[in-house]
DNA sequence: CTTCCGGAGTTCCTTCAAGAAACTCTGTCG
DNA sequence: CGACAGAGTTTCTTGAAGGAACTCCGGAAG
């Protein structure tokens, strides 16, 4: 799996960014048993089963990456994982991934564990609004414009939007 | 990379499972592609600098697990990628990863894509709300429960759970 | 009819990351 | 002083990602 830093896509796209940090193996993961409380190198190693040589590579990265921070819990050389505010928003992130695969990939059993929304009391998932209006915002609800950071000069035109299967294909670029 | 399907997580935890599915390298930019209208192969080959042997896998196995569909577009054996429903709603994955990494890592030329609400008009980027009540819903505003389909006959308390650092941390368990 | 071409993959070889398991290091406790 | 436990290292093996060349197919060109 030779290096998959994405390094093309890194300067024009913020998913790739995103995934930079935690798209490998496991990452997803381990900030899921770090968010639940499970912060100690042995409880997460034995909880996900994957191997220490990789986990400890994964939490390095992270604590580089700021994602979680490692404190002392102890005289002895022991340690805790625990998230940052940039970790603890990466969470929506996990959020978003349960809401999906309660929906398409839950088995007959139905859903393994729920949530319960403090502020309803209600069992519930989450669903995605504009952060402006707060009218529901899906794949189908936005047009995509070239930003500030977007990647060489020819950049400037539009994004998604059209993409005709047959006729003139624009082909855009990416996010 | 020897296989990495998280087989140990794919029974309690819906992100597993749902990583399992666009968890693997490039998969997350080979749907934002073909959402954005790259939806050839060779489109989306020459965008991302994947190798080919690995656009083919991953391309054959995201139409195998219903998240894109190949059609013929010619006489000739010529092929599109598009997206089907499943996909579609996995595009929110890629809206909270676009929104995160603006906030957090877009360098000093800011994002390199701006959505644009329809509903609004607005430039603007996914926010998480109760599907139930519409408030916000994030990392710290749930609390989690075991669900019908949770892990084995012990894990009808929690899951994790336990595994408080020092005082009574609630830390429930996962999804 | 034969050749050329372009999209869509295959094949093959190399390299490097994930798995597995044993080993180390450091304070504390009995 | 020896056992212990948490938190990693080290070492070796396997297999997935990269890369580049090769194949296959049907229409277009000559």
């Amino acid at each position: 799996m030779q290096r998959t830093n994405f390094s093309s896509q890194l300067a024009a796209c913020s998913i790739a960014r995103t995934l930079d940090v935690i798209g490998e193996p496991w990452s997803p993961l381990i900030l899921r048993d770090v968010w639940v409380g499970l912060r100690r190198f042995d409880q997460i190693q034995a909880d996900l089963g994957i191997s220490r040589k990789v986990l400890t590579e994964r939490l390095t990265y992270l604590v580089e990456e700021g994602i979680m921070e490692r404190l002392p819990y102890d005289q002895r050389p022991r340690y805790e994982y625990h998230l940052t505010q940039k970790g603890t928003e990466l969470v929506d992130l996990l959020m978003v991934m349960t809401a999906w695969g309660d929906r398409w990939l839950a088995g007959e059993a139905g859903p393994p564990v729920l949530y319960r929304h403090h502020a309803c009391g209600e069992i519930s998932h989450v669903d995605l609004r504009c952060a402006h209006c707060g009218e529901p915002m899906h794949a189908g609800d936005v047009d995509a414009l070239a930003g500030p950071g977007a990647a060489g000069p020819e950049s400037a035109g539009r994004e998604s939007a059209e993409a005709e299967p047959a006729g003139a294909e624009p082909a855009d670029q990416l996010a």
